[in-house]
DNA sequence: CCAAGCACCTGACGGC
DNA sequence: TGCCGTCAGGTGCTTG
């Protein structure tokens, strides 16, 4: 599942292999994965040099010298892989070829991923982009505070919330509230100022030491390289309820927040 | 302002 | 062996 480390580290991959190429061919196999028509994508995208390739929350952005932009959301299953010769497979949504004779392919087993294009003019007037909330690696820990403080919803939620704090799934809001020793459906005005700023301390270290592995892979990531990452070795709670907290020995559980499951260790998340 | 539930979609897995 | 239910989860939408 794509979060922020992921996607940094596929941005990088890509503006390392891809800048300065031109997309000489697109390739549409299943055109409801665009949410631009399919026509207009193929007219707008061929010819185009690229150049740049860039993140925003969870978006993935490749910039062409029209100043287009394609706005890729992998969501949970997308992959956006670069490399030649291709060879076409079952879940294959949007293929480029590049005139070093390589490919950029999207792909995506669930199809809950997109790709749109925009001009970069439309997409900072996009509500959805307008209104991401800050960059935790871009921001203090303090600057990140001021976001959730005094707020009377569930912590575990606002993280998540990508208004709030931009690029954040449920792996990376779990492994950081416990690193923070915080309950998950701890109200964010019962937490103290201090302990919120430990909170999103963590949260950039965490970010941080994911995106230095290469992110990590539960099933479906992998790098623009086709690569998996590592950081799914570091995890000490997603994935591991009823194994014992690897602090305290006492089982970890599970609790539904905000529509999704998180894991916690019932004796070392007690902050209230 | 906040929460819950559903929709989107497929594959993996457990139970029988 | 195979069928069926459940789960995974980001975001948008509706409803309370």
């Amino acid at each position: 599942m794509p979060e922020l480390p992921e996607v940094e580290v596929i941005a990088r991959g890509l503006r390392e292999s891809m800048v300065g190429r031109t997309i000489t061919r697109t390739e549409v196999p299943w055109p409801t994965s665009l949410r631009t028509p399919v026509d207009e994508f193929i007219k707008r995208t061929e010819s185009q040099e690229i150049i740049d390739v860039s993140r925003r929350a969870k978006l993935l952005l490749v910039t062409l010298r029209s100043n287009d932009a394609l706005c890729f959301h992998l969501k949970m299953t997308g992959r956006t892989v670069h490399g030649g010769p291709v060879v076409s497979e079952a879940h294959d949504r949007i293929r480029f070829a590049l005139d070093d004779g390589t490919f950029l392919v999207f792909s995506d087993v669930r199809r809950f991923g997109y790709c749109k294009l925009m001009h970069w003019s439309e997409l900072q007037e996009w509500d959805f982009y307008k209104n991401l909330g800050p960059e935790p690696l871009d921001s203090t820990p303090k600057q990140l505070v001021e976001q959730v403080e005094g707020r009377r919803a569930r912590i575990k939620g606002l993280l998540l919330n990508q208004q709030i704090v931009a690029g954040v799934g449920n792996i990376y809001a779990d492994e950081t509230l416990y690193r923070a020793g915080i309950h998950p459906a701890t109200l964010a005005a019962d937490i103290s100022n201090g302990k919120l700023l430990e909170l999103f301390t963590h949260l950039r270290e965490v970010l941080t030491q994911a995106i230095a592995e290469n992110g990590s892979s539960i099933s479906d990531y992998r790098d623009s390289g086709g690569n998996a990452g590592a950081f799914q070795n570091k995890f000490r709670v997603y994935g591991r309820s009823g194994e014992p907290c690897q602090g305290c020995k006492t089982p970890l559980k599970t609790v539904q927040i905000a529509g999704r499951t998180s894991t916690y260790c019932p004796a070392c998340q007690r902050v209230k």
